[in-house]
DNA sequence: TAGATATTTCAGAAATTACCGAAAGCAGGA
DNA sequence: TCCTGCTTTCGGTAATTTCTGAAATATCTA
């Protein structure tokens, strides 16, 4: 596939950010690529197009598959496997966080239920820092369950949500000005 | 400063989950080292505890600093810098979602902006793919407006709109049951 | 101002992570 | 069953990131 200037400079882009949202460079130009392409598309012609190895292309499907961002689809008269890009942007955006809460959220939760539990065990601890641990546990626990909560809402309740807390903002802390513009920072 | 077996887990899993938070994991360690003892200490100290190179500490303070997630302070009789942890866990968490925002999104959005700039003098580019950068940065831009709406929101108000969330969970979506208990996956 | 201690900077070493190409593994069709 | 086209695995290499130790800088005391 050909890519156009602004094309490539998209799909470059992508690549440098995928790698801050825990995806590789590689497998971030390739959902990058899909997803401009709105078309389903070999592998060979993604390594083609990205002048990448076959075998990379092949890693990345696999963990793009896992994040559940990209799916295979079959051409008839075509026995490759095919790939689209998930183009709903709400979904896109609930399975990276998904998979990021996976990855980032649940091991601290249970390291520091480990730790929590080896309490007993450990006499050189101060009542203190148990308090912290167990503060920080608690946290995590509830932002992970107010995460879990909001997840499956439809799209459409979640933007009612998100109108709330813009009211919640404006109407209820009165000290601050509703913003007109952004600030700068 | 004599760390016990689960203050030295505490903070050993912390460096390996910062690594995964932005944050590298001496860093990640030197904050919960902080967290966990609860006082100031000097960089020495830091490095004696954590085994790693007194310059180490002094890089990966300042980048903390940069997060605003220690402070600097001085005790009485003793002229080294001594710094702790910001012990408020909406904080902590605020300050990192700052941060996180403005290595992750600001730049996406800003070159999505680009491309959207640069479109007029490509030919090569498909109407259809233009719409989908347009959708993508229109995304981009709306989550990053409410973002900065409930930014900040006193802790107090952010409560109410999770709580506020869990209501619109459970009353207006009646096709689904509110949970009980956590689905495994 | 000298002398001592504390802190930062920086170039190279060490460790980690991503990538490639060869070869093995797997299906569907003859 | 074998053949054919594709996918996956794997060992080695390249690139990137993190860490260190030495030197430079800054700050305090006398």
């Amino acid at each position: 596939m050909e890519l156009s200037p602004v094309m490539e400079s998209f799909v470059l882009h992508w690549g440098e950010m995928g790698s801050r949202w825990g995806l590789n460079r590689t497998v971030a130009q390739i959902y990058a690529l899909l997803y401009i392409a709105g078309r389903p598309l070999p592998a060979d012609e993604i390594a083609d197009t990205l002048k990448v190895a076959r075998s990379n292309v092949s890693t990345s499907i696999r963990e793009l598959q896992a994040w559940e961002l990209i799916e295979r689809t079959h051409e008839i008269g075509d026995r490759r496997d095919h790939f689209v890009a998930e183009t709903d942007l709400w979904t896109m955006a609930a399975r990276i966080a998904e998979e990021r809460k996976r990855r980032e959220i649940d091991p601290t939760l249970a390291a520091l239920a480990r730790c929590l539990s080896d309490v007993r065990m450990d006499d050189g601890i101060g009542k203190d820092a148990v308090a912290r641990i167990r503060a920080m546990h608690g946290f995590l626990e509830s932002a992970s369950g107010w995460y879990e909560e909001i997840r499956d809402l439809p799209q459409s309740k979640l933007e009612t949500l998100m109108k709330m807390g813009a009211k919640v903002a404006r109407l209820e802390a009165p000290g601050k000005k509703p913003k007109k513009k952004k600030g700068k920072r």
